[in-house]
DNA sequence: TCCAGTCTGTGCGGTGGCGAACGCAATAAA
DNA sequence: TTTATTGCGTTCGCCACCGCACAGACTGGA
């Protein structure tokens, strides 16, 4: 297995940049790696750098004060990490940390504040990126209200998969679960229904989805109310 | 008892206008009266106008397929209701309904998003403004998960306080219910408790909060956590 | 004054997720 | 090969909240 190839615009922000600023921009990007479990930024702290993952999804989550955690959102080669530079605010009360190793590219902080000062196509497309996010957090909020954790869990699986290549996750139930803010055992048993249905296959920390429109049959509403508003709010590009 | 007077300047983000543009936005500002259960704008819909609340209170709720809901997100004299008109979608998947009757000012759609693409201070207040609306969203996803009902309550009641005037609700506990997206008799006796506290004092769609300091001292972090950002990113204004 | 509608109190069984504890198997390290 | 660690399976009591049903209490209107 070899690793993937570092292409920028495997980033759809960043494939969907006018060519003046993607020129700009190309020699200013540094290629990171994303280790499972690295922190972005956390809770409070002013960010030094926007990431744009590629190949890796990093998880937004709010850890309390007890050291429970739960997931705001989730970002992957869809999006960017770090909306709170150019929103004004400098930092947020949540951490952001790698769920899926893979890579990235970065920008520097004062870098990406100039460029989206511009105030030009690249400020409107930004924007719209955090419409979708807000979208994403709002949904997360009603699913922890109203639904079960089996179809958390699907709606879960589905958009970790949205945003990677394969089908499989390198992902232990242990850390879904706190992504989820659950007990493990309660997505052991979720999980259980869902290979028992022949969905999904798993073992030690690998995650195979079989039956990616078994999944959508099961999920709740709420997947596809994000995914819609994604797309409608960031049409795919023709660039590459 | 009077109606309070229908001053533009008792929103904040109004009042935090520098002189400039308040001149320019003045002949433009339009009152309007919110009643109860009046909705801005419904899920999906285009908007024609952003509202500035200055005694009334908005709930962002999502409305599900099965008819139940959950809210997102509380605007009061603090901020404005959609947002989504400047970050360039035009529209959301949630709905807007006024929660508490009163007062406000609109501004006409075309209107706001010009002012915004001026891309001056206005721009950062609203971005500014945003980014704490989208805490409160994290917040709400957060404590939805984890917190008890009698938590989620005094939050609630807290949050509302904040965006008025007085000390009395004029709510029921059914409406309460529907936007906390819990049973009607789950607030019943969660607002017993805090009775029997000593800390509210209800009747028939009337609720007087008389122990402040008791309600902040079973909160859950969460309120404190929304509330210190929303200082951070809006900080009181001197004008007026 | 009486009725109808609204708001709150209460009780019941059901269930989904919690907390803790323990067993087991597969992998990695020695 | 042995040992330690990691990931998954299962059980058991517990509690908060759900859905439903109904009773009382207050209010406004005819």
């Amino acid at each position: 297995m070899m690793a993937t190839s570092p292409d920028p615009k495997e980033n759809h922000l960043l494939a969907a940049l006018p060519d003046a600023e993607w020129q700009r921009w190309l020699p200013q990007l540094e290629l990171v790696e994303m280790p499972l479990g690295q922190v972005l930024y956390e809770s409070g702290t002013n960010l030094k750098h926007v990431y744009f993952p590629t190949t890796a999804i990093v998880s937004l989550l709010y850890v309390m004060e007890n050291g429970t955690s739960a997931e705001i959102a989730v970002v992957g080669n869809e999006g960017l990490v770090g909306i709170s530079l150019f929103m004004g605010g400098e930092s947020t009360p949540s951490r952001a940390v790698v769920q899926s190793a893979g890579h990235g590219f970065r920008l520097k902080a004062q870098l990406m504040k100039d460029e989206f000062n511009r105030a030009g196509p690249v400020m409107h497309l930004l924007l719209r990126y955090t419409q979708a996010l807000i979208t994403q957090m709002a949904q997360t909020a009603v699913c922890n209200r109203h639904h079960s954790l089996d179809q958390q869990l699907c709606r879960w699986l589905l958009l970790s998969l949205d945003r990677m290549k394969g089908l499989e996750l390198v992902m232990t139930q242990e850390l879904i679960a706190n992504m989820l803010g659950v007990r493990r055992e309660g997505v052991t048993e979720a999980a259980h229904k869902l290979q028992e249905a022949g969905l999904i296959r798993y073992a030690r920390g690998h995650i195979s989805v079989l039956d990616r429109k078994g999944l959508e049959k099961r999920v709740c509403e709420c997947y596809a109310v994000v995914k819609k508003e994604y797309d409608r709010l960031l049409p795919e590009k023709l660039a590459t």
